[in-house]
DNA sequence: GACCTGCTGCGGTTTG
């Protein structure tokens, strides 16, 4: 029995929650957490009771009575922490165990009181870490060298991505002012691979993966309304509205501004018939205070219904309380996210989750039923791991040299090869890196030492190096002095114009270009905000899965009547072809003669292929949506000329440095590559932003077939 | 058309 191996403390704290019984990853974390030091990623879906299948053995055995943090919990979001900092605390009631929060919205009293009486549980936050390295070195010893455990939530926002990168060296650094060895607990709902995840402990033959297959029931419905202006069809609004306001919902459009559009149009419609007025917007330019506001209203409506349109803000594990519905217009970026999205939904009493989709185009319907599908087949996508970091290993070299405030030379070197995140960066191009921050003044080579040069000061010192992000610039959004939220510089900030913004209406009245802000007043009509982004990557298993269905005249029962209509219109699109999709790739004569190749592969392999005709001379556009590549040139040429593309990938390193030095700004898919030696940045270039390897592939594995 | 995440220390002032 896993209550009987617990302390007297943690079974006290269960007795008063009345649980009749733990969840199947509960059971599990309970007896191996209590029996071994292994490191441990607990996958169970979402409102399974990670959080406490995690804490509940681990502060049962871990002894609080020592100096020093014991248990240190990270998250990738700062509200997340907000959010668990309760429950965490309430665990701790019954034990005499401090726990802290540590990110930079936290009270700085409380920080204070932690560096008095180090002890406890702290939730922090990566760059929080990287903040107290960089600046504090003395006081992250003093918290971090007796950590007994470390809990990364959440752990597949890092997987695979810089930000996660930057965490396994933090790891590492960590690790390296502990005398002994602390273990590793990842949570997460969506692993996509379990190796990956292993890997992320740096110790993947001591890591074991924990894992609940079972998945939550899900009711889902599929509608189509089609969209052919830049606005969300009427028809689709209304049916919308009446799907909406009876339920607690959200709503995900995919992007800030059509979050605007929704939240602004369903209120207005609500005030029409006299309906509630609870409809909000949610999104990372939106005030913090609002935002959290919205997660407060949401977390304690009873009674009260409401409908939250939102963008991946609401995605991860914060909690919100039993949403009725998840609402989804066109398809999501990843199954990943639809796995997360759905998740809101029907999370007490094992209710089933609700999934009502919208589409609006043949080709997101195709999209929204490919993710659909391969998450009944329990299929998630791989996360794209960067072998070679580069970028992530200078903005840790140099925050290791300020952390120093000097290191030795080799000691630099050495610190920096044993550090698990660059594990396949060799030495010598280590070395070759920290010579070229030198010969630039961002390092600087005194005696046998390494310190920050007179450029890298203001690198080091500036706010923004904590981060392996970038940011925007934005005006801020002020009505009244009350701060509504931002918006990007765009020829759509005149004075006079009217737009959405946090569910409401707005007309600019003055701007104020040297503090970056605008004076709005309230009005009646409007336009959605404009926003710049890149959208996620699509992995090229989801463009496959697009392609079969396609070619297949499969039923689905989810479909309404005008979804199955749409997708049996887009299947004439392939129907003339002869076509094993193993084998080929469709290509469409279109009457210019001009041909258009529907590749179905991901994001960075069409960019691959794209960029390859180019350098033939060859124009062409994608669009992304389709997967598409219209092409200036007549077919039965393409078709000639197939078979050599591979080998032009061979010279491809003298031409992505012309385009670097031509078109610096295609860089900026890395925040820290910019100061790298060029051919790192080339290297950067081909795996991060391009995929040269799979468009490789691609050319030798298919061949072409035209329809007549 | 097109997502998201996070961050200092200091000196000064105000508040209880």
């Amino acid at each position: 029995m896993p209550y009987n191996l617990l302390s007297e403390p943690i079974r006290k704290y269960i007795r008063e929650q009345r649980w009749e019984q733990f969840r199947p990853i509960q059971a599990a974390a309970i007896k191996y957490i209590l029996e071994s030091d292994n490191n441990y990623i607990l996958a169970s879906k979402t409102a399974s009771g990670k959080t406490e299948a995690a804490f509940l053995p681990i502060l049962s055995k871990v002894n609080f009575s020592e100096t020093g943090v014991q248990v240190l919990y990270i998250s990738p979001l700062i509200a997340l922490i907000n959010d668990q900092f309760y429950r965490v605390e309430k665990l701790c009631e019954h034990l005499d165990v401090k726990v802290t929060k540590w990110h930079g919205e936290a009270k700085r009293s409380q920080k204070e009181r932690l560096l008095k009486d180090t002890s406890g549980v702290v939730l922090i936050t990566p760059e929080s870490i990287e903040a107290m390295f960089v600046n504090k070195p003395y006081d992250a010893k003093q918290l971090f060298a007796n950590l007994k455990y470390v809990i990364i939530d959440e752990i597949h926002s890092f997987i695979g991505s810089d930000r996660g990168v930057q965490l396994k060296s933090l790891l590492h650094r960590l690790q390296e002012i502990n005398t002994s060895q602390f273990s590793i607990i990842g949570l997460s709902a969506t692993i996509g691979d379990y190796s990956e995840a292993k890997d992320f402990t740096g110790r993947p033959d001591n890591t074991k993966v924990l894992l609940d297959r079972s998945a939550k029931d899900i009711d889902a419905y599929f509608r189509y309304f089609a969209s052919h202006a830049s606005e969300l069809p009427l028809p689709l609004m209304k049916d919308l509205y009446l799907e909406s306001c009876n339920s607690k919902c959200l709503i995900f459009p995919n992007s800030r501004g059509k979050v605007e559009e929704v939240a602004v149009k369903l209120l207005k419609i609500s005030n029409r018939v006299g309906g509630h007025t609870n409809y909000f917007s949610h999104h990372s330019s939106i005030n913090k205070d609002t935002r959290e506001y919205i997660e407060y209203f949401a977390k304690n409506s009873v009674r009260h219904h409401f409908s939250i349109a939102c963008t991946s803000t609401l995605e991860l594990g914060i909690d919100i309380g039993s949403v009725d519905k998840v609402i989804q217009i066109d398809a999501t970026n990843s199954i990943s996210s639809l796995i997360q999205r759905v998740g809101r939904s029907g999370r007490k009493d094992n209710k089933p989750s609700n999934l009502i989709l919208y589409a609006t185009t043949p080709w997101g319907l195709t999209q929204a039923v490919a993710c659909w599908e391969l998450h009944q087949e329990g299929v998630i996508e791989h996360p794209d791991i960067v072998q070679r970091p580069y970028d992530i290993l200078l903005h840790q070299t140099l925050s290791i040299v300020k952390s120093f405030s000097g290191i030795q030379y080799n000691e630099l070197c050495k610190r920096l090869k044993s550090n698990f995140a660059f594990k396949n960066i060799a030495i010598e191009e280590i070395e070759e890196i920290i010579q070229h921050l030198i010969s630039v003044d961002i390092l600087e080579h005194i005696q046998s030492e390494i310190i920050i040069g007179v450029t890298g000061e203001y690198i080091v010192n500036s706010r923004d190096f904590y981060t392996v992000f970038t940011s925007t610039e934005s005006f801020k959004v002020i009505n009244n002095s009350n701060i509504i939220g931002d918006v990007p510089f765009s020829p759509q900030i005149i004075e006079g114009e009217n737009l959405f913004l946090s569910a409401r209406v707005w007309t600019i009245m003055n701007i104020d270009i040297q503090h970056c802000r605008i004076e709005v007043v309230a009005a009646n009509d409007g336009k959605k905000p404009m926003y710049f982004g890149s959208g996620g990557n699509i992995d090229t298993i989801i463009r496959e899965k697009m392609f079969n269905i396609l070619i297949s005249s499969q039923k689905f029962d989810y479909l309404d009547d005008t979804s199955a209509l749409e997708l049996t219109e887009l299947r004439k699109l392939f129907s003339p072809f002869v076509i094993d999709p193993e084998h080929h790739r469709p290509l469409v004569i279109n009457s210019d003669l001009k041909c258009s190749l529907y590749t179905f592969a991901g994001t960075k392999t069409n960019r691959a292929i794209s960029y390859l005709f180019k350098l033939q001379g060859i124009s062409n556009t994608i669009d992304e949506s389709s997967s598409k590549i219209e092409i200036d040139i007549l077919a039965d040429n393409l078709v000639k000329i197939w078979s050599k593309f591979p080998s032009y990938i061979k010279s491809i390193d003298k031409k992505l440095e012309v385009l670097i030095e031509k078109a610096p700004n295609i860089m900026d898919f890395s925040k820290w590559g910019v100061h790298l030696p060029m051919n790192y940045k080339i290297d950067l270039l081909k795996h991060k932003y391009y995929d040269f390897e799979s468009a490789s592939q691609f050319f030798s594995k298919y061949t072409l077939v035209q329809n007549d």
